[in-house]
DNA sequence: AACTTTGAAAACAAAAAAAGTTTTCAAGAT
DNA sequence: ATCTTGAAAACTTTTTTTGTTTTCAAAGTT
């Protein structure tokens, strides 16, 4: 048997849903419907198959921040549309998961956290940089701490504490994150093109 | 020390957000900033920690519904504030901690189950009995089967597959399940009870 | 029809982790 | 000064999980 991309996305499914830690190689193989022997001829162990889900998982993202970063938007509609990928992609970070990972898989736990502070802030760094030279970001915005901000305001969504008791959906989080957000970095010029994205955007894709 | 109240209220947090299994105790004392010894002074083993905090969660539950019993509205706006009480208690239940309930603490799984099929829908099915001698829901109806199907409605919402991809918020859900089962149950004078009741209700506690 | 191959299912050993117990020790109470 | 308390940590025991191996039956092959 050739364990599919459909039963790898199982897998992640799985381990999303009920955490590394309760879904064991055996509960796993019961899911799958395959023995556990098929599972470890394509996985040496648990450790790289976590791996694999959790970097397909990021590589994904990283496809689709790639592939934004080439089409010729404004560097706000950039921003926007980024985020609201990024604040998509957070919400399968259960509370579960997270914490699993820091405990049991502490490397691949720093990777995920190198790739958002890192890579991440980096392109929204740059997206920044490109908005002030196209006029529609405030040159006093020093963008090294305003991408951390962001970084900090998607944060915000995998505390359980801060937003969930109020029971909205995550598009009207976003929508009144990056309000505040872009509100508070633009222009004039990049507010009114900002009010145009707005208008545009569709955050359940 | 003691284990305050507080204290089992951080645990019922920790088990709810990591499930029961990631939540070990070591992990668990080091959160209630005590020893394991405390914690085992005051519970025998793990599972009777578990069965303490589950059954406190299922009696209070079993209290709300008590006192709102007592109340003297009448049988539709006991029916959704009840319903509104319900399903305001699914949303914490994680697809984590049922998964371990049902895996590592089948007893009290089935007790939770139990508790559910028998007590809430012979609740339910008063309810409608009541309602009907009020003329507020329609004879036709079968008490018995009708509140089994609201016992499904619930079960819904611990589905993540169901509505979560959706991104609304719990109320919304909760309002158009209660407007289809409302209406369809209700005489046209319960209905107009219904109207009245749902213009008071706010679902957010 | 005998013979391979395959892979699920189950049994297994080895390793890891968690449960539960005991010891240590320091801070506060008596 | 002595006693008590309980966190912290060390420790043992039990349980669970991992990872491997074996069994066996169904499907395909010659």
């Amino acid at each position: 048997m050739s364990l599919t991309p459909t039963h790898i996305h199982t897998v992640r499914d799985l381990f999303f849903r009920y955490g590394l830690k309760s879904m064991t190689m055996d509960e796993l193989a019961r899911q799958l419907g395959c023995s556990k022997k098929t599972i470890y001829e394509h996985y040496a162990d648990k450790k790289v198959l976590v791996h694999a889900v959790l970097g397909g998982f990021l590589n994904e993202h990283r496809n689709e921040m790639a592939a934004l970063d080439q089409n010729p938007d404004n560097a706000i509609a950039k921003l926007i549309r980024m985020a609201a990928i990024g604040f998509q992609k957070m919400r399968n970070l259960t509370p579960t998961i997270l914490f699993d990972l820091q405990k049991s898989y502490p490397e691949l736990w720093m990777e995920l956290e190198r790739y958002r502070k890192e890579e991440i802030v980096e392109i929204f760094k740059r997206l920044i940089e490109r908005g002030q030279h196209e006029g529609l970001i405030r040159k006093e915005i020093d963008p090294s701490v305003v991408s951390i901000i962001h970084l900090q305001h998607t944060n915000l969504l995998l505390d359980p504490v801060v937003f969930s008791h109020l029971d909205r959906p995550l598009a009207t989080i976003f929508h009144n994150i990056m309000e505040v957000f872009v509100g508070g970095i633009t222009t004039p010029q990049g507010l009114e093109v900002w009010n145009t994205t707005k208008a545009q955007m569709n955050l359940q894709p």
